[in-house]
DNA sequence: ATGGCTTGAGTGTCAAGA
């Protein structure tokens, strides 16, 4: 089973990418995050006849957050249950007894701002939620555009962007809060080639010169990640006409079928 | 250097992203 995430910033522009990267990638399911459309202006014909299932939570202009799926999504729970937030960044499913989380964790702008104080109260949020549900679903994965790079070696150059956001330590503790529930980051369970990151930023040739962060992760809890064969990140999608700034992640489990 | 792209909103230019 392949499970995948990816940030399209803006599926109305991204979704001839989209169609094209499930064509060739055959994955299971695929979290989207940054729709950036309202529930009614979703694609769920052309999605369905490319043979997915979705569900999607979302809003106008920004964020946004979706769950593709070849098999039926049952179980589908929308935001993060008692945590006011008028910003649609969650949505859990399950499919094929597989609890698939997708989140679109906040921003922050800049450490010390107001969003930086939403972005670690909206993580401790996650966090508290993520011990609730990993209770019912003991075959968790969370998946999505986390906006932490959890190390160093997760960022192009670490010492322009120490303590930047992104990557200041309340931002990395809070990632590795999430670890500590009983999580693994699919990535790091395989050796991976140096220096590749799933953001570049669309200006001064970021992706070129490859000054890139690794921010989109899939995080598997125990039994997943005891089953995983594979993770890897996709940079193709980033090489075409009007890519997305993320490239897709994707992770592979061998679960025996429920 | 507070710039540099891209998107959505809406028809001016700005907020927000990371």
């Amino acid at each position: 089973m392949k499970i995948a995430t990816w940030n399209v910033n803006s599926l109305k522009v991204r979704l001839p990418h989209v169609l094209d990267w499930l064509a060739a990638t055959q994955v299971d399911v695929l979290c989207l995050q940054e729709t950036k459309t309202e529930d009614k202006a979703f694609p769920y014909e052309a999605l369905e006849a490319a043979g997915y299932h979705a569900v999607h939570n979302g809003q106008k202009t920004y964020n946004g957050v979706a769950i593709l799926a070849r098999a039926e999504l049952d179980d589908v729970c929308f935001d993060i249950p008692d945590f006011a937030d008028e910003q649609k960044r969650v949505l859990a499913a399950t499919v094929n007894g597989l609890r698939i989380v997708c989140a679109y964790m906040p921003n922050g702008q800049e450490v010390g701002s107001e969003k930086y104080g939403y972005k670690l109260r909206w993580l401790a949020a996650l966090a508290g939620y993520l011990r609730a549900e990993l209770q019912r679903f003991p075959q968790l994965a969370l998946l999505g555009d986390y906006n932490i790079a959890p190390e160093d070696r997760d960022v192009h150059d670490p010492v322009a962007w120490k303590d930047q956001i992104l990557c200041s330590e309340p931002e990395r503790a809070a990632f590795r809060e999430l670890v500590g529930l009983g999580l693994a980051d699919a990535f790091r369970l395989f050796e991976q080639p140096p220096k590749l990151y799933s953001w570049w930023d669309y200006r001064q040739m970021g992706f070129r010169l490859n000054r890139g962060l690794r921010i989109d992760h899939i995080l598997l809890s125990q039994p997943l990640a005891a089953a995983c064969s594979a993770c890897t990140i996709d940079k193709a999608p980033r090489k075409l006409e009007r890519p997305s700034d993320h490239a897709p992640v994707m992770a592979t489990v061998n679960l025996q079928s429920p």
